[in-house]
DNA sequence: TCACATTTGTCCGTATGTATC
DNA sequence: AGATACATACGGACAAATGTG
């Protein structure tokens, strides 16, 4: 009897996916259930796929998603293959960095978004904050002086020292969000001439509201965020201007 | 004559990564100068191998990578092949998902990191709305209704609402975040059994929450805002607690 | 409806590069 | 230095999907 396609009765597909993207599905499963962790090593390729009874490249293939996700590294050599790993963070604030050098996010929308997130991220800092956060925070500006002093621009120092205080606010939320806006950051001073730079007042700002934030004295700190923030954001945008001029 | 290692001359590697890497880049910085756009057909697989002169197994590695950071897709068949798309927006947002499900972020972390996120956005929507935004946020309001008339749950409304403010907002780093948070939501909820359901009285909270937004009724907006997710992250916290039970 | 061409998906065999012991 | 075990990469082959005449 020809089967009746007009009736309720729908069959659901066998197989949705591509094999290795069921591969990759599977073990990222083990990842999530908690059955594979961190630094544990998983098979060779050939055993993998032996296992997985697949062939060599479909298997690389399902690597490849694992990799690109966060979930796994590759090493080489005799001791080498996969072995699991997180840096998923590190996965979505390439994807920022992607999407704006695609021009899908404007330097104006970038500052308007990091204004927004720092300033909702900064009384769970004030709250927050252990001793060593604030340890950190500080030996961050003696970093930062220090490399000025070398005459070595402190960008780095300064960036992470947003960082820190996503860190300090304990919530892991806002350290991926701050993270993937000074991804943006970093790279746009990453490419730029000494000349333009403007790090070491950087620091001062940096200083103030670190005592702000000592003090506890929030809506101080609140105003020197912002006020920074928004100083950056300009700099940022003349900057990009004179380039396209 | 031995080379001088202790000299200042350093020989940069001549390749820092693997093939498909490599390639993938290439074509990424294609997409980046806008020379490819989204809808581009791009060469068979066999044909892209050949031009780049590499194998067609590295050349699939390749596609795996651009196909998962979201700037290509691939179909089969006789017209098929790759073809640019801008789907970034969605990768990082599994990203975040797969975060969520490996438990690097809480519930509570993400319902503070949300509301703080929509507290921010919310003044630039009541300044930045269109008629037509408003028009569409009606629109969701009435759909959603009509859903739960006909005993449809309407959460999926419900999380279009959201995403249609961060639409508003007129900012593309807003309407990724809330994407981002809103994914997690989404997932969570599309995994609980109807009993659990409680989408038809935030319908109402959304009504209101739209109302205050036309009149410009910003402290009014804020505080219907905040005690609408903070409802939403205790009932989600409870949901997830009983489940742990 | 059917046969055909094109393209992706998958497997296998083999060779080379590389890190470790 | 040599052996070993692993990833990386190439080329050929066939299966499966998909649009076209």
């Amino acid at each position: 009897m020809i089967p009746d396609t007009s009736s309720k009765i729908i069959f659901t597909p066998i197989k949705n996916k591509r094999t290795f993207e069921e591969i990759s599905l599977e073990i990222k499963r083990l990842i999530f259930k908690g059955i594979l962790k961190p630094n544990d090593k998983l098979p060779s390729e050939i055993e993998l796929a032996r296992q997985f009874n697949v062939g060599r490249q479909t298997l690389r293939e399902a690597l490849r998603l694992l990799e690109l996700s966060g979930f796994i590294a590759i090493q080489k050599g005799s001791t080498g293959g996969p072995i699991i790993e997180d840096t998923i963070f590190n996965t979505i604030s390439n994807s920022f960095l992607d999407a704006f050098l695609m021009k899908k996010i404007t330097t104006e929308e970038l500052t308007i978004a990091r204004l927004e997130t720092e300033k909702g991220m900064l009384k769970y800092v004030i709250d927050n904050a252990k001793d060593s956060d604030i340890r950190s925070l500080k030996e961050n500006i003696v970093q930062a002086k220090k490399h000025a002093k070398a005459n070595i621009r402190p960008f780095r120092d300064n960036i992470e020292f947003h960082r820190l205080l996503a860190k300090a606010s304990k919530n892991q939320m806002f350290v991926i969000m701050v993270e993937s806006i000074m991804a943006i950051v970093a790279d746009f001073f990453s490419r730029l001439e000494p000349e333009f730079d403007v790090s070491k007042r950087v620091i001062e700002k940096h200083e103030a509201l670190l005592n702000a934030i000592i003090r506890r004295d929030r809506d101080k700190a609140m105003s020197l965020l912002e006020d920074h923030i928004l100083k950056v954001g300009k700099r940022f945008q003349k900057i990009i201007d004179e380039v396209r001029k």
